[in-house]
DNA sequence: CGCTGATATGCAGGCGGGTCGATGCTGTTG
DNA sequence: CAACAGCATCGACCCGCCTGCATATCAGCG
């Protein structure tokens, strides 16, 4: 599978006009679908939700296992699973491997997903 | 599978906080994953941008099957998935099963992936 | 330098989902 | 009433994904 996390910055591009006015390819359509199939999972629903509310707005993986009773490597699949879909960075400190939110990356979803009555389908670059 | 339908009607309730401040719930979780997962495909992604640009924002079966490139069972499947995810709704006249948008469906989901850094977390009932 | 703890990766089982052909149902038409 | 067209449903196949167990990797520590 190719890296989805590209396939978010590209769909910010003025060009492309996801749920707009005029019907979409189908190349923009499966990078859309690719980044919501990462979203579309409660596990890892749940793992943004646990990261962005947790204290510094970062977490490691030791600290999302219990909340989630989920084994660790099936944590630290979803983890790679939203990291590569562009909505998680990942720093490691030492032994740990801390997760944080990648700055506005959902918002960028829901425009995308907004139709154009309320926002501008092409915003200025 | 229960039906999704509802899952979106609830999930607008004010006391539910999806990406919000607060840890999601497993339930909810459950629920927004769920409309995700309908969302979360090329060909419905395809279906709903045909059907909101088709002439009066509505659509029967034959015209989707052509552009889709899928077969007549195909698409019916997935305007089901659709449907029971209460983001098309469906109207016979006829031979023919018109589908539309149902108004500001999309839109909700997006209010509920968008941390309230732009949006209000709970809106008025 | 070996040991321990935190993560990542490989592997396999099981389940759900996308697709199509065949079929049934219903309303239209001659 | 018979034939036909549009659509939904059924059954089946195949692929991808979620999950856990086992294992590898790496950093810190005694």
């Amino acid at each position: 599978m190719e890296d989805v996390g590209t396939a978010l910055a590209e769909m910010t591009m003025p060009q492309i006009s996801p749920l707009a006015g005029e019907p979409i390819e189908r190349a923009d359509a499966e990078r859309l679908a690719g980044v919501l199939k990462a979203l579309a999972d409660p596990a890892r629903l749940r793992l943004l939700s646990l990261i962005q509310s947790a204290p510094e707005g970062e977490a490691c993986v030791c600290d999302l296992t219990a909340p989630l009773g989920l084994s660790q490597p099936t944590v630290s699949h979803h983890l790679r699973i939203l990291t590569e879909a562009g909505l998680l960075e990942r720093e490691k400190r030492g032994v740990w491997a801390y997760y944080r939110l990648v700055p506005s990356a959902i918002a960028t979803i829901a425009d995308l997903l907004t139709p154009p009555r309320k926002r501008a389908t092409k915003r200025a670059r």
